[in-house]
DNA sequence: CTGAAAGCGCTTACAG
DNA sequence: CTGAAAGCGCTTACAG
C-alpha cells in the first residue's frame, strides 16, 4: 500500500555500517585499495557487493569536479547520410568509453556555431570534461574555440588548414587507402582505371585522388581525362560513372571515393550490359553496410573505426586522469590511421 | 608563466556578492524567480550574465538527486544498417531533450541483456533518470525490468507480446503506412500489387504485411502468390523482386517492406528491360537516406520520428518533473503514430 | 521578500 | 592502516 521506494539506495554510509569500518576506508577500498590490509578489503568489497552499491555519481563529480562524461555532436547531416560511418564510430567511441569508465553524452547542432555554443552551454554548466569532434575542416572555429578555453579534445579528421595551431587529433589515411586500392586493380591487370570523386571543395575527396592520381602515376598509368567528380549519392555515381564508361577508351576499373558513388557506378556499369567484377571492376570507399547489401559485394576502403575510437578515449583519458587541466604539458597527438582494402565481388576479375 | 586557470568559474556565491544579495536569492531567481522583487531579479540576472553564471550540474544532481540524462542505447545492428532510421531518431530525441533541458547519453550493447546491465549500473550510479528503448520484440526482458524497479522508461516500439504488462510507448503504424501505399498504388492504377516482405519473424515485417494484405483485399485485389520473403538488404530484395517479376501473371507494383528492399527491387525490374515507375511501380518503407540517393526517387512511407522524439521527451519529464518516482500514478501512454507517404518518381506511372 | 542553515554523498588531506 | 573533518556548489524548508 505504502509508496516507500522498495530499497533505499546504498551509501558509502550504510555499507560503512554494513562492514564495520569508516566511510574513508569504503572510499579507500573503491579508489586506493592497496592501502587496506587484505582482510579489511576483502571485508569492505563483501559489503559493497551485498548491498549492490555504487557510489553516487553526482557526489562524485561534485567533489572530484568532474563528470566523466564526454560529449558528442550529432551532426543532422549523417543521420541522413546513406553510407555513413559515423553511427559505427559512435557505438565504438562509447564502448571504449565506458571500458575507460567515462560515457557519451551526445548533443545535435546543425552547423558548427550551434555546436559551439553547445560547447559553451556544457561546460558552463560543469555537464561535461571533454569533446570529440568530427568533420573537420579548413578555417574551422571549433577547433580554436575549444582551445582557447583550454578545453580538452580531440577531434577525429586533421586539421586541414597548414596554419592551424596544433591540436589532437586521429584520422584516416585517404590517400593510402586509395594507393591500396589502385595496387590491388593493378594486381587483377587493370591498367586504366578511373576515378569517380566528390567536388574539390571536399578536402577528404581531395586528400583520396591524390592517392588515386599517384597511385596510378607509380605504375605508369594513365590518368588524364579519367576522373569525374560529383555529390555524394547512388545516382550521381552513375552520372558521373557513366561519363566515364562512355569515353572512346573507357576505363576497366573505377576507384570510388565513396561506397554509395560504388554503387551508383556499378549500376552504370550493369546499364551498358557489362559485369561488375568480370569486365568492370569497382572499388567504394568506408567500407559502409552498403558494401555488403549489394549485389555483387562491393570491395572497399575499411576505416580502423574501432582503433580510431580506441585511441580517442585514450587521449582524453590520459589529459583527464592526468594532470587535470594542463593540457599544454605533453605535445598534441596527431595520428594517422592506415586503412585496409577489403576485397568482395566487385573487384574480382575471374 | 603560472598556470592558474583563466578565469575561475563563477559559482553561485560569486554572483550573489555581485549582486549584494544572497545565495538563497540567487537561486530563487532561476528557480522560483516569482519570489523577487522585479528590480532584484533584474539586478540578479545582470550579475548572472556578467559573470556568465551557469549552475553547476553536479551540484544541482546530488542535491536534487536527478541528472536531467536520459539513456539510450545504441545497437551494435543499427549502427550498420543500411537505411537505418535510428540515427535520424537519436538526433531528433536528443534536440527535443536539449529543449526540455535534457540531455541524452548514450552507451553501445550488443544483447538484451547487456542493456539491462547497463541499466543496472547507470541507474546504480545514479547516472541517469530516464531509458528511451528501441527495437522492442515479444517476450522483451527490458521492459520487464525496469517495470519492476520503477525506473522511468519508454519505449519506441509497441510491446508486441498481447500479455505484456502496461508501459509507456509510442510506435509508428506500419500496417497504416502500407494501406496508404496500397491506396496511392491503386490509384496509380495498378491491380497486381506484389509484397516485398522480411521472414516472418520480424514483427514489424508482419505489421506491414497485414496492411498490404487488408489494403488489397479492401480493393478486391490479388494477393494469393504475390508476396515474397528475404532478410533485409539490396540483393535480397533483387531476389525476392525478381520471384514475382517472373510469375506467368507478374505484379505491376511492388510494396516492399523496407527501402533497401526496394532499392533491390528496382534493380530486379531493370534487369528484365522494364522501367521502375512507367512500368512497375515500387515503393519502400521508412524514407530512409537511401530513398533519395536513388535514381528514380524512390517512394516510401515515412516515419513522423521528429513528432515521435518529442513526445518521447514529453512523457519522460512529465514522469521525471512531476511527483518524481510515482510512476505508477498516471496510467501509461499508448501512442501509435500515423506515417505519410512520400511520392517519388518510383511509383509514378505518367 | 530575504538571509542563515542544513544536507545531498562523496573524496581527500590530516591526525592518530 | 583507520577515523573524524572539511568542503565540492547547489536547493529548499525555515525563520525573520
Amino acid at each position: 500500500m505504502s509508496s516507500q521506494k522498495p530499497s533505499q539506495r546504498a551509501t558509502i554510509e550504510s555499507v560503512a555500517r554494513h562492514a564495520g569500518v569508516s566511510r574513508q576506508t569504503v572510499s579507500n577500498a573503491l579508489n586506493a585499495p592497496e592501502k587496506l590490509r587484505p582482510d579489511t578489503l576483502e571485508r569492505v568489497l563483501k559489503s559493497i557487493a551485498d548491498l549492490g552499491y555504487s557510489p553516487s555519481q553526482a557526489a562524485r563529480n561534485l567533489r572530484t569536479q568532474a563528470t566523466r562524461l564526454i560529449g558528442f555532436r550529432l551532426a543532422h547531416a549523417w543521420a541522413s547520410d546513406v553510407g555513413a560511418i559515423a553511427g559505427r564510430f559512435l557505438d565504438a567511441l562509447s564502448g571504449a568509453a565506458r571500458d575507460r569508465g567515462y560515457d557519451i553524452l551526445v548533443f545535435s547542432a546543425a552547423e558548427d556555431d550551434d555546436e559551439i555554443a553547445a560547447y559553451d552551454d556544457l561546460m558552463r554548466r560543469g555537464a561535461t570534461d571533454a569533446f570529440v569532434l568530427m568533420q573537420t575542416h579548413g578555417g574551422d572555429s571549433r577547433t580554436e574555440w575549444l582551445r582557447k578555453r583550454g578545453v580538452p579534445f580531440i577531434a577525429f579528421g586533421r586539421p586541414w588548414d597548414r596554419r592551424q595551431t596544433a591540436h589532437n587529433w586521429v584520422d584516416v589515411d585517404g590517400y593510402r587507402g586509395m594507393r591500396l586500392t589502385v595496387d590491388h586493380l593493378v594486381e587483377q591487370g587493370h591498367r586504366r582505371i578511373g576515378f569517380v570523386g566528390w567536388p574539390s571543395a571536399s578536402e577528404v575527396g581531395e586528400d583520396r585522388r591524390r592517392g588515386w592520381l599517384e597511385g596510378c602515376q607509380a605504375h605508369r598509368l594513365p590518368t588524364q581525362g579519367l576522373e569525374t567528380r560529383a555529390a555524394n549519392g547512388i545516382a550521381t555515381g552513375t552520372l558521373a560513372a557513366e561519363e566515364l564508361l562512355s569515353l572512346r577508351r573507357p576505363p576497366t576499373a573505377l576507384a570510388c571515393v565513396s561506397d554509395a558513388m560504388a554503387v551508383g557506378a556499378m549500376r552504370a556499369i550493369e546499364h551498358r550490359g557489362l559485369r561488375v567484377g568480370t569486365d568492370v571492376g569497382v572499388v567504394g570507399f568506408d567500407d559502409s553496410p552498403l558494401a555488403t547489401v549489394v549485389a555483387p559485394g562491393l570491395s572497399s576502403v575499411r576505416q580502423p573505426l574501432e582503433a580510431l575510437a580506441e585511441k580517442t578515449i585514450d587521449v582524453l583519458v590520459t589529459i583527464l586522469d592526468g594532470s587535470a587541466g594542463s593540457t599544454a604539458g605533453s605535445k598534441p597527438v596527431k595520428l594517422l590511421f592506415p586503412p585496409s582494402l577489403i576485397v568482395r565481388e566487385s573487384s574480382f576479375r575471374i
